[in-house]
DNA sequence: TACACCAACGTACACCGTACGCAGAAGGAG
DNA sequence: CTCCTTCTGCGTACGGTGTACGTTGGTGTA
């Protein structure tokens, strides 16, 4: 038996054993050399074995894996990883705060090591888009009519934004970021419409106008979280704060509307803001879909 | 004739025959003893009887200073102009390049300068918000009927917001920066429901959602700006260079809507998107103004 | 042994907002 | 005349940012 099988059989063993898993590094040649007191051509050799038995890939500038689904190393730097703690890290802290150091930090790594998965800030929050609306679940059959379903659409839509106050000021319309998930998103609404005689660019009409409503409500979001975390002072609070400013400009230009509405006490909130333009957009929409049919 | 009177005739002559302009400085208690060679007690007493006619006033720290509204030399440093020149260079350049030094060199000054007249950038772009806000004329009567004035309120605001593609994504609905000029835009609108059955709170919640929509899609504006100054690519150029994955991504997916949509072209328009989406409002919020009524 | 490759990283650059304090000119009081 | 206060304008410096560039130490392979 030639030495090299030994190795071989070895190294097989300790894979079986669950010694080694799934993308953790066998030994290198240099490693194996020192090991068995080999020369650095029988570890190359033995490599080659264990490869052409499907039992590990060599991976260039990393080493030889064991092959198979890697089940992610806990504290591996991967885009993956990178990507899911920068949501986390914006959603506690705001987009503004999300620095690439602070990123870093956060991840246990250096700053200039995320740039080996990232090539740059701006992509990043590409990524971090597109796992965002990633979370969006919509049924693969749209409920019943094309009016709960672009109800539902919404809903979804404003849940995310709401878990996620830097999503909405953060997302083009113009320019879509080719974000897989967003893209899914639309074809479900444009399919949405199937039971309607709307063509396809006034379905896409439909569909912009929705989102960027929604989106128009949730740019709130970021802001007002950001204010909070900042001064500390809730809406009301802030409003308190401003009230001689507010009172004075009123009274100089008789603002009768504005003025009783401060004093009535106005209940204000965005969720509520959602649900009002969302009920006036569909009943809109739906004259529309009715003149067309 | 007392001396000084001679100096305070001298002083008016000038003022009258235009030598010196409301705003411009006196000669100095200082520069009159050498001009006049009388003592400084003399030169202080001509600077009381010229501030005494109300020819002059005297601005501590500063001079004498010719009377009456000051017709704003050009070059001089004034929040007026800073919030001007701000308002230019961001339309021109967008808000991320309106950088306190780049400001202040389109002025001719130095940085720190303007932070006599304007306490932080922050506030320097709330009043910014104010002064774009100002350009929007509405009528001192409504238009007949809620609606047409809702509309033209609706249009005005879009037609700022495209004036200045930074606006939309700088103004904040629940802590509404203190621009009086927002303001009184909001009481107009809040008036213009009075042939209604509406109550204040829901003209608010109208109102809201009116303007969140119309910033929503206003805030498209600043990032296609911003990119087309970037990567000089309009935004049908653009598409065509993201077609490729934007195709891939389809096939693979079977989005047959998204597919035909690109196939058949689509004309998209900010415009029309905005059109769209005030009609189905304004059809929305008729049915809900009819059912109050 | 030489080579090409790669993850990870440290340093450095240009730029940002703005705190701080100084220089200089003015009017006014003593 | 001298001192004081007030005002504009400004220079310097600090702590932060994104990221370009080059180095280090490991890898498999020829």
């Amino acid at each position: 038996m030639h030495p090299y099988r030994r190795i071989v059989e070895d190294v097989r063993r300790r894979i079986e054993s669950g010694e080694l898993r799934p993308g953790d590094r066998v030994p290198s040649a240099r490693a194996i050399t020192q090991e068995w007191g080999v020369a650095i051509a029988t570890a190359t050799r033995a490599h080659a074995a264990l490869r052409e038995e499907g039992l590990t890939v060599a991976r260039a500038g990393v080493g030889t894996v064991v092959a198979g689904p890697a089940p992610r190393k806990e504290h591996e730097l991967t885009r993956e990883r990178i990507v899911a703690t920068a949501v986390e890290v914006a959603d506690r802290l705001g987009l503004a705060e999300l620095t690439m150091r602070r990123l870093a930090a956060e991840l246990g790594a250096a700053t200039m090591s995320l740039y080996r998965y990232v090539p740059s800030r701006d992509e990043l929050i590409v990524a971090m888009i597109d796992k965002a609306l990633g979370e969006i679940r919509l049924p693969r059959r749209h409920p019943g009519g094309w009016r709960p379903a672009i109800e539902l659409a919404a809903r979804q839509e404003w849940a995310v934004f709401q878990r996620h106050p830097w999503l909405g000021s953060s997302m083009s319309i113009t320019r879509p970021q080719i974000a897989p998930n967003g893209i899914r998103l639309s074809e479900w609404v444009l399919a949405a419409f199937d039971d309607t005689e709307l063509d396809l660019e006034e379905r896409m009409y439909a569909q912009i106008v929705l989102f960027t409503f929604v989106r128009g409500v949730a740019s709130a979001l970021e802001p007002e979280a950001e204010a909070i975390r900042e001064t500390g002072l809730t809406n009301e609070q802030w409003l308190q704060t401003q009230e001689s400013t507010l009172t004075e400009l009123m009274d100089t230009n008789g603002m009768s509307h504005f003025q009783q509405l401060t004093e009535d006490g106005f209940d204000f909130g965005l969720d509520l803001v959602f649900e009002f333009g969302l009920a006036r957009m569909l009943d809109g929409l739906s004259l529309f879909v009715r003149a067309r049919g």
